[in-house]
This record gives structure tokens, C-alpha cells and sequence, in this order.
RNA sequence: GGUCGGGUAGCUCAGUUGGUAGAGCAACGGACUGAAAAUCCGUGCGUCGAGGGUUCAAGUCCCCCUCCGACCA
């Protein structure tokens, strides 16, 4: 049985890689258990377009789903906090933990040394004044203002990058810079000690199963799921309703295009959030990548398991 | 058969009184520490439907052919 210092087991990948069914074979091969590091799979109620493994296909213990309502504000310290405590109760339980995500800000928060001092986070008023700020006057304007308190980080922020600039606000309203913040990115490591794969499936390849899942989301009820949300307030949120599959079907719901547009809409915008997704992954040099062209999740789980057992076990 | 529109980047289209073409979207590449399925940045030689003509010079004018659309027969 795995021991409590076994590294973490990481799966990361795009969308559509087959990374949810790789991760749960992995994980019931090692006596392990699913952490899902997925900014969308936190939210309760979105389901289907999400992609969240059904409560009944799933064989091992998944954590990660359902943690807060559409509603409510959630973000990458928060999920750090979550993960790390979830790969201790899993190790407690002498289980091993087997984190599983396409949203690298997530896993890179749950796995290296990512530090978000203590302070509000979500529901922050500099953010929201800041926000106001670039409405009125101008994303330049906003940049301007960036640059006359705080020009340093005003040099490494586009000004266009409204979001950005406004976070540099907000790490100054409590003392800190971005520009020193971004310096010191590369230098971050390992947090948790970690086995990384990653599962390569080529552009086109993942572009047809990017369609056929997309059909299958419309055939299983995202729009029925898409309209309960929206009777339970759905919109008031400020991350859920971007959710790729569930904006498009508002659109749609509120009459603004037919159901076939946006259909071609989910498509597409699923295809540039694999493509921004695999240019994260890439870069980083821990992971092990693993051909998941074929589609068989047993295949790429047991490539990763063979892998595995080359490790050295502590 | 006739008249009028229109055939320009993968798609939708701009192209002033002729000076060898440019936007949006897509695609591709990149960034990314508290919203990240978000946000932002970068990359545009394409037989200007075919052929002929006028001109120093034609996507732009003329002729002819062809394809699409509308209307008239």
C-alpha cells in the first residue's frame, strides 16, 4: 500500500484528453483516490458541460466537485487550501492522492509553493474599484494611474489586460508588487512532491473529440441543465456563467442566436481553451507526456502506471 | 434568353477620382500567483473567378467567358 510520502500523482492535460477516465484507473490501481483540479467541477449543479464524472462511474473517491454554489466567489488560494488538505486526509486514510485537472493555475497552486498570503481574496472592494475605474475612464486610463503609483508593475502588464492591471492595484493595496511577484515566478517549485503526466493528443485528433463530446453534452441535457441554473440565479454569478458550453446556451435561451449557433459556439471556443491549455502544460519540463491519441483510457493508465513503478519508491 | 448585383486571406467582407491589397472572426504561437473554461499579447504574398485589351501602371476602366443570387421574360 502506498505510504504518506508517496509523491502526489499528477494528470494534467486539455480538455477532451481522456484525462477524468486515465485518472480514476490510475488512482484504483495505486489504492488512490481523485482530486479534480477543474475551476468549473467546483460548482454545484454544473454537470454535464463541465464534464464531471457521474457519482455512478465513478470507482474511487473524487474530491474537488461541488464545493461551492454558481453563485458564490472562488479562486486558486482557495482551491490550494482545499487540495493540500485533501492530499493529507487521503494519505491519513494510506491512500494515494491523484490530482487530475486542466486548469494549471489550479494545479500549480495545489502542488508547487505558490504563497497568497493571507488577506481577503474574492470579495474584494480595490478590485471592485478598480473595475469601476477602468468602465469609466478607459483600460489606458486605468494603466496610466498603474504606472504613476506603481510603475514597475505597470512595465510587465499590458495595459489592454484590464484584469491584470486591476490585480496590481489590488497587491498594492496591500503593500506588495506585481512586477515583484511576476520576477519571482520562475523560481517556484515544488510544494508537494509530485509525478506528473501529461496526455498529448494531437490538435486535430482532439478537435473531433471536442465535437462528438460537445454533441454528447446537448444529447445528455445541457440545455435543461443550462435553464435550471438559470431559474436558481445562475447569472448573479462572476465565474460560473463564463463557463464555455454554459454562456453559449444562455445566449441561445435568451434568444440572441438558435441552439445550432450555439452548439458551433461551444465547439470552437472548447477548441482555443484546449489550445491555451496546451501552451501552459507545455512549458513545464516536469511532465512526463503520454500519447492519449487512441482514446483508450486503460492504455494511457496503464502507460502511466508502467511508468510509475520505475519510480523509486521512498 | 434579358437586366441588375456579386465572385478579393479558411469564413464574412473593406478597398477613396487606376499606383501590384486590408479589417473582423478563425487558425497558429505566446504570457499567466487570490475571477483562470477567465484575461491579454503577437503572427496576414492572397493565381484580387478565367482570358484578352487600354495604360508607364488595373482588384479598380473596356471586351469576352464562367459561376452564384435577385428580378424580367
Amino acid at each position: 500500500m502506498a505510504d504518506s510520502r508517496s509523491p502526489v500523482i499528477c494528470i494534467v492535460g486539455p480538455t477532451a484528453s481522456g484525462k477524468t477516465d486515465a485518472a480514476q484507473l490510475v488512482a484504483a490501481a495505486v489504492g488512490g483516490e481523485v482530486v479534480s483540479a477543474d475551476s468549473m467541477q467546483i460548482y454545484r449543479g454544473m454537470d454535464i458541460g463541465t464534464g464531471k464524472l457521474p457519482a455512478d462511474e465513478r470507482i474511487v473517491p473524487h474530491h474537488g466537485f461541488d464545493l461551492v454554489d454558481p453563485g458564490e466567489p472562488y479562486s486558486a488560494a482557495l482551491f490550494q487550501t482545499f487540495a493540500r488538505s485533501a492530499f493529507r486526509d487521503i494519505a491519513d486514510r494510506d491512500g494515494r492522492p491523484v490530482l487530475c485537472g486542466g486548469t494549471g493555475l489550479y494545479v500549480r497552486a495545489a502542488i508547487d509553493d505558490y504563497a497568497f498570503p493571507a488577506g481577503e481574496q474574492t470579495d474584494n472592494p480595490v478590485r471592485a474599484q478598480w473595475t469601476a475605474f477602468a468602465e469609466q475612464h478607459g483600460a489606458q486610463a486605468l494603466w496610466d494611474e498603474l504606472e504613476r503609483r506603481d510603475p514597475a508593475s505597470a512595465a510587465v502588464v499590458h495595459p489592454n489586460n484590464v484584469r491584470r492591471v486591476v490585480r496590481a492595484f489590488e497587491l498594492l493595496a496591500e503593500g506588495r508588487s506585481y512586477a515583484e511577484q511576476k520576477r519571482n515566478l520562475a523560481a517556484i517549485g515544488a510544494a508537494v512532491p509530485t509525478v506528473q503526466f501529461g496526455l498529448a493528443v494531437d490538435p486535430a485528433v482532439l478537435a473531433a473529440r471536442i465535437n462528438a463530446r460537445v454533441d454528447a453534452m446537448v444529447a445528455a441535457g445541457l440545455v435543461e441543465e443550462v435553464r435550471d441554473l438559470m431559474a436558481a440565479g445562475f447569472r448573479e454569478g462572476i465565474t460560473a456563467p463564463q463557463a464555455i458550453g454554459y454562456k453559449e446556451i444562455v445566449e441561445a435561451l435568451e434568444g440572441r442566436c438558435t441552439l445550432d449557433e450555439a452548439v458551433a459556439a461551444i465547439k470552437q471556443a472548447t477548441r482555443r481553451y484546449a489550445k491555451r491549455q496546451r501552451t501552459w502544460f507545455r512549458r513545464d519540463e516536469r511532465i512526463r507526456w503520454v500519447d492519449a491519441n487512441a482514446g483508450d483510457a486503460r492504455r494511457v493508465a496503464d502507460q502511466i502506471l508502467s511508468q510509475l513503478s520505475k519510480e523509486p519508491t521512498p
